[in-house]
DNA sequence: CGTATTTCGGACTCTGTTGTCTTAAATTAA
DNA sequence: TTAATTTAAGACAACAGAGTCCGAAATACG
């Protein structure tokens, strides 16, 4: 359904790289604590986050003092950036009625009107950085976790 | 991920009362035809348009001669409202980043960017008919199936 | 060196959606 | 009435995403 738009792992993930903005320190933090302010499962997140190592938008550390830190600075760093790693690059090209080869020489009915709302989309979380939502989160007191 | 937007039933759902709105004859249409010019599993279309009846937009008939047809015109019927009847009255208010209770008291750090656009997207299916997107697949001979 | 800590990697279970199958109930027509 | 057709209803299997668990590898520190 509409808010099905990013996968559990996906939410997961952006949830945890905010969190790792807001950090003051430069060192690393263990995924253990993240998952537990996060109130997410320890085992799960560090799948998910080993993908976010992987694109490399975090370094990770293994052994005592180690834990997951970002690779580079959150202003360079865009909620797009996040889905594109995690949901993989599919994730704003699928049609809307499920049709496979949907496209602009044969579409679907609902084609067009969909790929208007699907820019718009990506379009808004390139836009947004997690600098800029790490901020916010810290200034305006919001949720990330439950 | 994006483009998962609508649940595979409800793109299934969606198809079959396009597919409907098109037929010439005022008779009822069989599922077992449906399914097979939409290329849909019969039995599981077929409880996808229970539901669709359930919900009033469909009327049925059992036995030779029988099948499904619209119940109202389908200049009344919009795409918004196919998708309340299967993906039920919450398809439209999740938070992007799955928070239980994130709302405007206290909100996720997308909160505000995402309700725009759901809102966007909600707007465009309840704009779409059932009637004027039949009318586009059969004048632009546009696709419904594989 | 040895031990504790932490990520890495794989295998596994659980759960909801999707899809299949079988039987019952209703309806038409001969 | 009987037979054929079609939806209704429910049980069941297959699949994918989500979540759990265990051992291996790396690292810091005494």
């Amino acid at each position: 359904m509409v808010g099905d738009v990013l996968s559990k792992a996906c939410s997961y993930g952006l949830r945890a790289v905010i969190s790792l903005a807001m950090r003051q320190e430069s060192s690393y933090q263990p995924i253990r604590e993240l998952s537990t302010t996060l109130g997410i499962s320890f085992h799960f997140l560090t799948k998910i986050l080993q993908q976010l190592t992987d694109a490399g938008i975090l370094v990770s550390q293994k052994g005592p003092k180690g834990g997951v830190a970002l690779a580079v600075d959150a202003s360079r760093v865009s909620v797009y950036d996040i889905v594109i790693a995690i949901d993989g690059s599919g994730a704003f090209t699928a049609c809307i009625l499920g049709l496979p080869g949907c496209g602009s020489r044969v579409p679907c009915p609902l084609h067009e009107q969909w790929a208007e709302e699907r820019l718009r989309i990506e379009a808004m979380m390139k836009e947004e950085s997690i600098d800029g939502l790490a901020h916010e989160v810290s200034s305006r007191r919001l949720r990330l976790g439950p």
